[in-house]
RNA sequence: GCCCGGGUGGUGGAAUGGCAGACACAAAGGACUUAAAAUCCUUUGAGCCGCAAGGCUCGUGCGGGUUCAAGUCCCGCCCCGGGCACCA
């Protein structure tokens, strides 16, 4: 209610049309039916799973929020509170199942999509490529696997960083109860943080891991590293075994090797528990230093590294993987960084999950004939603690679909980007009462050519519905990779700093600007104001200047105009029809209105100017092409203004003007003169004349003259109908 | 730190490698008016020479380069905006 109520403001408030939208309202019963449609299909398939987990949490809101839905380390509806991670059982679509696709599918997208939000949606999955490697716990030989990206690195390796909910870490501390508090303590100061700097802390664990790579390292873990070479191959390194707080069990294989010579933090790590420094790693080309005082986080050439010392890193890194993996202790991998998508939510509003959950049968899908689950409307919302869907007991309570038993209905909504992950599919099919769309309308429309919306939807819509996309193609409904073809985003409309959106409020009122200056004039002047990519600065001036242009445009339509002789109707047609090419080409390629304003202003100019020697004839031609140039910037004044001319509306309907490309060519130009580059003179030349022909007109300019006196002419540059350059020497 | 965008008058912004600043806003001066509003006209990148007409020089973040010609292309920096970030 609350989405669809801020829709409809929004798009009233300017005038727009949304009739799809009020028709697939994605709050209506039918919406929420094939949301939990495509909820129970991905249940099927193991892409929607329920599991325990941290996640964000905003005070604000009382709910769960999505990775994408924290910005900077706060709620994207309130970017003042912070996240804030708790530990709860939640559900999750399975997005990293698609990472690989949604990453290699952008190279689709290029050229259609702007460079940024692939950039963005690049980032945000996060590919890295690397390797899993085996270290082995001293003793039981159990594997301790790692992921790095830099296996090259392996011989600096001077210990293991385990995350604090890694298994092994609860392993190694049974029965070292000062231990086991001790992590304990540290997972606890890991919830509920603020974002932000993280002081590294560490626990050294009572164990060893053996480096596979077999170098040899003192197995105190600590003294000074011994020289590799002069030490029996065949020992074993041990190196200490750390519970680290900024391992992230979610990440890789929730355990590092630390290589603090070659990388950033466990630099800083080892340097604060006094674990040693180990270089293994000199820049190429071995005359540059080393930094001084940290790591050496660039390729380079290995030494210490056992028989790899010598080669370049991704040589290294090739065959150290080859020898890892023939031997099993290794194989190469690839992490990506982007999470499962948090989907469920605290809320009132939303698609309610439909799940049940019995004591005997465990979770149990609502069968497809009792779909849709809709919300109960006896709701109290306080906005306090917990969803309000748990205070409503006709709601909870019902019997397993399955056992008939006493069992609990899920009280978790879903995000509504889920909603709006598929909303476009559904348009084009909106009454269908089968399936969410029917799969043949849907080949016929999609992909998407164009779509429009904010930039700040880069890592969420937009990533979600390519998801969604994916999912709906293997489950056989449509049969596109992407939706969206091609991708605008708009910028946004700023005053003094501040921008305008739909969750923040308006910083601009836009209800009191269309009743101060109209709907047209408001429209106009974000048009003209920039590009429509880029931000636009709100001027209460600028918005005069635009009612100004159209109180001019009114007057110079409606007034009376006096009968001139007609010397100034060429130029005045020639003028109209340039502009008509200006605007259509505008519209056609770039979209930059601003600059068709600026065309459709300088025709006003010029009928101005013009004015008193126009003929009529000249004149009542130009008056409605002008009133149809100005309809998609001015809908309701050129209505007006077209109905006043005595023509037949609606005006959107009437086609648009064609330009006659012979009409709006310059029968002459201006011909710019240039001595050595610099302008030194112009003549006015007929278009097309040739370059010989201008040549010989510009040496008989006398400013080119006395420019030439006395030189020599080393060369006469001629472009047609543009200018003419003349090289000399002195 | 890494990855994307940008940097042009007082302001928003124009410029397929070919007259930098279109079109507007703002400012100043003037006309109309008893006055105001509205409207119209003129000036408006900086500097210099000239009584004037006009002329000259500099100028698109900085430094180089390519070219007859660079806001535009290439190389190296600086700054601003955005994204990602203990992701191993």
């Amino acid at each position: 209610l609350a989405n669809i109520a801020a829709m409809t403001r929004q798009h009233r408030r300017f005038g727009f049309s949304y009739d799809w939208a009020r028709e697939v309202s994605t709050c209506e019963p039918e919406y929420y039916r094939w949301n939990q449609w495509f909820f129970l299909k991905m249940y099927e398939r193991g892409l929607a799973y329920r599991k325990h987990a941290q996640v964000n949490w905003c005070p604000q809101c009382n709910t769960v929020l999505a990775n994408e839905q924290v910005v900077d380390g706060c709620c994207w509806r309130h970017e003042q509170t912070p996240v804030e991670q708790h530990a709860l059982e939640q559900w999750f679509l399975k997005i990293t199942d698609y990472a690989d696709q949604l990453l290699a599918d952008i190279s689709q997208l290029e050229g259609g999509w702007p460079d940024r939000v692939l950039t963005m949606q690049r980032n945000w999955i996060g590919r890295s490529e690397g390797a899993r490697v085996d270290f082995h716990l001293a003793g039981s030989g159990d594997p301790i696997t790692v992921f790095t990206t830099r296996i090259d690195t392996i011989y600096g390796a001077t210990c293991i960083l385990l995350a604090p909910k890694h298994p092994l870490t609860a392993k190694l501390t049974t029965g070292r109860p000062d231990l086991a508090a001790a992590v304990q303590r540290m997972i606890e100061s890991l919830e509920g943080r603020a974002p932000g700097d993280l002081e590294k802390e560490g626990l050294r664990l009572d164990a060893f891991a053996l480096n596979p790579f077999n170098p040899i390292w003192p197995p105190d873990g600590r003294g000074d590293a011994v020289e590799i070479d002069n030490v029996n191959p065949f020992s074993d390194e041990q190196i200490p075994i750390w519970v680290a707080n900024f391992v992230l069990m979610e990440y890789g294989a929730g355990a590092i090797m630390a290589v603090p010579a070659h990388d950033d933090r466990d630099h800083e790590f080892c340097t604060k528990y006094g674990i040693t420094i180990r270089t293994v790693i000199v820049p190429a080309g071995d005359t540059a230093p080393l930094p001084a005082g940290g790591a050496f986080t660039d390729d380079g050439v290995l030494v210490h590294s056992g028989p790899y010392t010598g080669l370049a890193g991704d040589e290294a890194r090739r065959q150290m993987t080859a020898y890892g993996s023939e031997r099993g202790f290794a194989e190469s991998s690839v992490t990506y960084r982007i999470r499962d998508w948090g989907v469920s939510r605290q809320r009132y509003w939303g698609t309610p999950i439909p799940i049940i959950y019995c004591s005997k049968c465990g979770a149990v899908p609502v069968p497809e004939d009792q779909l849709p689950v809709l919300l109960p409307l006896d709701v109290e919302i306080t906005g306090m603690g917990g969803s309000p869907l748990q205070k409503v007991p006709g709601f909870q309570h019902v019997p397993c679909p399955r056992c008939g038993g006493d069992a609990r209905r899920e009280t978790d909504t879903m995000d509504t980007f889920v909603d709006s992950s598929w909303y476009f599919y559904r348009y084009c099919d909106p009454r269908n009462d089968r399936l969410p769309f029917d799969p043949q309308t849907i080949a016929y429309w999609f992909p998407i050519d164009q779509y429009i919306g904010g930039v700040e939807h880069a890592i969420l819509h937009l990533i979600y519905s390519r998801f969604f996309t994916k999912v709906m193609r293997d489950l056989g409904l449509v049969q596109n990779h992407e939706p969206v073809k091609r991708l605008f985003t708009q910028g946004m409309v700023i005053k003094d700093g501040a921008k305008m959106s739909k969750s923040l409020g308006n910083v601009v009122d836009p209800d009191q600007i269309v009743e101060k200056y109209g709907a047209d004039t408001v429209r106009l002047f974000c048009l003209f104001a920039a590009p429509p990519e880029k931000d636009l600065d709100w001027t209460e001036s600028g918005v005069e200047g635009m009612s100004r242009f159209l109180h001019r445009v009114h007057r110079f339509v409606s007034k009376e105009h006096p009968a001139g002789d007609g010397s100034a109707d060429r130029r005045v047609l020639r003028k109209l029809h340039q502009v008509i090419r200006k605007v259509t080409e505008d519209f056609e390629s770039r979209w930059h209105f601003n600059t068709s304003l600026a065309a459709v202003m300088e025709l006003v100019n010029e009928l101005y100017q013009s004015e008193a020697d126009l003929s009529p004839a000249a004149l009542s031609g130009v008056v409605p092409t002008l009133v149809l140039l100005l309809a998609p910037f001015a809908p309701y004044l050129s209505e007006e203004l077209w109905e006043q001319i005595g023509r037949q509306g609606p005006v959107l309907r009437v086609p648009w003007p064609e330009y006659d490309p012979a009409l709006a060519a310059d029968e002459e130009v201006e011909v710019v003169l240039q001595v050595n580059g610099k302008l030194r003179s112009k003549l006015v030349a007929p278009k097309d004349t040739a370059p010989t022909e201008l040549e010989r007109l510009a040496r008989t300019d006398p400013k080119i003259q006395q420019h030439l006196d006395g030189k020599t002419v080393h060369k006469v540059i001629v472009v047609t109908d543009k200018l003419v350059n003349f090289v000399i020497r002195s």
